[in-house]
DNA sequence: CAAATTTCAGGGCTACTGAAATAC
DNA sequence: CGTATTTCAGTAACCCTGAAATTT
């Protein structure tokens, strides 16, 4: 029993990033699940608190969510009371979307929780590498975001 | 419309390594279509190729793929007439998992695109920030899979 | 008896498509 | 008119759990 795994995809260099963030979006999606949200909730709720009140539409081009996944996750922070929908005055087509003050708890709270698993997932990496590693992945974020 | 992505993710280290591994994700994920494969046919192949035939059990733990899921990517597999399912003679519990000529044919086609998926995903890094990046993500995968 | 293997049924999460209704 | 917004229904892909049947 050997139990090894193949050098063809231990040496690929998308099969190295994609487990790694595997095993990130794991241990936050733990850490999340002890505040009752996931990913997208701390997302949107992060985008409100930085941009303040917004469409729906613009909410999810911030944040990287698609509209569809919006309204899903915007259904569930309003009815946990932590986001309000209103109807936009100046556009009828759109709602705004406005953040309550347990939505900023709720906020507070999930950024703690996303802190520690910070920790978590980066424990065996060196200050050095933590920040090669921010530095190499916002070059490869950025240049794909603009393709 | 400013449309920015809030700081509060942008500095978030794992959002950076989750987000890019969506694109890269994304990126293989389209190459394979194009051999009508996804990831978890490319990982049972190469798996097959480097290790000789194995159980399904032993196939999953090798390329981290849950036992359920290798039962359904094997079923697919086997329908294409890239491995062949047969008792082990040694152990009544056990399916002894072989690639097919065809197989290591579409293992070649696959392991192909698969290269080209990553000259898409990792061409804004010079070769410096490559290996960097592949040291850095090995410690952290390494890391992980002791715990 | 406990443990391992295969299989099925099912769920969770992220990501995406297509279409409708409405309004700009 | 074409475009933008919200919403719903549905899909794909990866990851995981529980349970059954069989065998070691």
């Amino acid at each position: 029993m050997d139990e090894q795994t193949p050098t063809a995809l231990t040496q690929l260099p998308s099969w190295l990033l994609t487990q790694s963030a595997a095993q990130a979006q794991r241990i936050v999606t733990e850490r999340f699940a002890a505040g009752g949200a996931r990913t997208y909730h701390f997302r949107l709720l992060a985008t409100l608190v930085e941009f303040g009140p917004a469409s729906q539409a613009a909410l999810g081009r911030r944040s990287s969510i698609d509209r569809s996944d919006v309204v899903a996750a915007l259904n569930e922070l309003e009815s946990d009371g932590y986001v309000e929908r209103s109807p936009d005055p100046a556009d009828a087509r759109r709602n705004i979307i406005t953040i309550t003050t347990a939505g900023k708890r709720q906020h507070k709270r999930l950024t703690n929780l996303v802190g520690k698993a910070q920790e978590e997932i980066f424990a065996p990496l060196s200050a050095t590498d933590r920040a090669r590693l921010a530095t190499i992945l916002g070059k490869l974020l950025t240049y794909h975001q603009e393709q």
